[in-house]
DNA sequence: AAAATGTTTTTTCACGATAAAAGACATTAT
DNA sequence: ATAATGTCTTTTATCGTGAAAAAACATTTT
């Protein structure tokens, strides 16, 4: 099979989404900065918009012909890259019953279960091993190490350590910086969401994601930066498997991030550390009770 | 090609080592204990043995027939892993004048250059890029950030973050714990490097970073513990590269490791930050001093 | 001449294949 | 009965290969 062209799926379907704004489509090289593609697969979809109907394509000429149709789509599950899919199955895997810490995980069966080949499963756990999940045993299997309570509070403590000071260096700021014209943008998200947060709560982990990594760059730290996606994987599949008292939670959150968003405009460092830890206390809190029982024994 | 056989002639070489001392070698399995192999591996060693007359290999019995000789040696080079050959590879490279930040990664070519198929150079680069010197872009080739001042900086920054913290637990840490043994073992090493150091300072490299993973160690933090690979790399090729005023500079370092450890026993909170931020300032300073004026300006 | 399109080359991504190494199972010795 | 040896099976590490995607080069259009 060797390599699938979800690349040029994805971005098709994107550019099918600019056809119903647009009488005509731009050049080349401008489609091809917009969907974040080559030229080469630029023109791929090009053709096949022409082929389809959509499109009229003459050199410089791209007329659109007809707004797309459903089935102009190609299915949505042959628009994730290989490295995607991998992901959600071993998260899948993981975060179910019976991923006891120290049991093996072994590329061959993995491989053959989600059925792709074996490089891209190496590939997977390299790049997922820095989450300290997992451990490998030279030449030979990896070792998981489990989803335990003793990981969330090692990550929490290094989250609480970068954070306190991304924050203080936030506030440390110039007025002219253009960070704080993007907290003022976040913060009208923020208001927005509090107001509907009884139909939008699940909008919540997005919006979560972008104030605390609009922090953390303030660090100036690529370790500080990164790390952040340490945080950002497990709150992402963490939440989507425990759902308990997720409007409340997010409620309260919400507030919290308005409360540290105030702090942080005060740019008084005593207020932006005491919102900061409150709500890092929270944080921690709702991660260590989704934790479930059965999990916080794995410590050993 | 598909594979080396180094892992059998690294243990083969480690084995011989063994043969001076015994008169005769141990159960398969203990052997592979001891080499840190398979026993499939452990008789490929004993085979090659008794084909070169080394011992006489009867079930049970294996007895040392001669001396190992030089020649019975495989050659060093040939028992190093892939993913060590490619890093030295790859270190070399980035170390060298006109490796300017911002310069494209190519895969293929360095698959070339070193001789090695992409595949293995493809995870060696994802299993670097946790150390912040290069970045993917998707679908797309590497790109090197740069051994900059930048970087030292971040690095240390996090790292005496880490450090402070370990070392506070460290000294809190019960009086029956056996890292306080440890902690003797390597003052006596400590001080007999001292003694010496006018011969022996090129050990203090190996000294110095058992005594700091020991330290880092008492956080009981996996990121923690793990941040240290990124210190003990950057250390590891940057004074191979880097050798003015070694000596000297390690010389300063044994007596500051001294103070710590000194402080450290006290058990003395204010004592052990001291000495700790003493330790790791002059520690910022060397590897600052040792970054080419060329590389400063790569900040951009 | 600058920017687009058309064409060709190179690189990345992913696979199957194969030897090395690990691991499992069967047999034998203490 | 335990622990070793002998044998067979499975998994890991690595390569070459080929399609997808990017990038480079050449040509045309404005």
């Amino acid at each position: 099979m060797s390599k699938s062209n979800n690349v040029y799926k994805d971005a098709f379907n994107r550019c099918l989404r600019l056809l119903d704004e647009t009488r005509s489509l731009p050049s080349e090289p401008e489609l091809g900065t917009l969907l974040g593609v080559s030229r080469t697969t630029v023109r791929s979809i090009l053709s096949r918009m022409e082929e389809t109907g959509l499109i009229a394509w003459n050199k410089r000429d791209k007329t659109v012909l007809r707004p797309p149709r459903t089935q102009d789509f190609f299915p949505e599950e042959e628009t994730d890259s290989l490295a995607e899919i991998i992901e959600r199955s071993f998260m899948r895997r993981l975060l179910a019953e019976g991923a006891e810490a120290g049991m093996q995980i072994n590329e061959l069966e993995l491989a053959r279960e989600i059925g792709v080949g074996t490089t891209s499963v190496r590939e997977f756990l390299i790049r997922f091993s820095r989450f300290g999940l997992i451990e490998k045993r030279r030449n030979s299997h990896w070792v998981l190490k489990g989803f335990t309570r003793a990981f969330a509070l090692e990550l929490t403590e290094i989250r609480e350590m970068f954070e306190l000071r991304s924050a203080a260096a936030f506030a440390a700021l110039p007025e002219d910086s253009p960070v704080w014209a993007d907290l003022d943008r976040l913060e009208v998200e923020h208001r927005q969401l509090a107001d509907e947060i009884a139909t939008r709560f699940n909008e919540f982990s997005e919006l979560d994601e972008r104030f605390h990594r609009l922090i953390h760059r303030a660090s100036h730290n690529r370790f500080i930066v990164d790390f952040y996606d340490v945080i950002a994987m497990i709150f992402h599949y963490h939440y989507q498997w425990n759902k308990a008292q997720e409007r409340e939670r997010n409620e309260v959150a919400v507030q919290e991030h308005l409360a540290y968003i105030a702090a942080l405009k005060s740019r008084d460092p005593g207020k932006v550390d005491a919102a900061c830890r409150k709500h890092l206390k929270s944080a921690r809190q709702t991660l260590l009770s989704s934790i479930p029982e059965g999990r916080q024994a794995q410590l050993a």
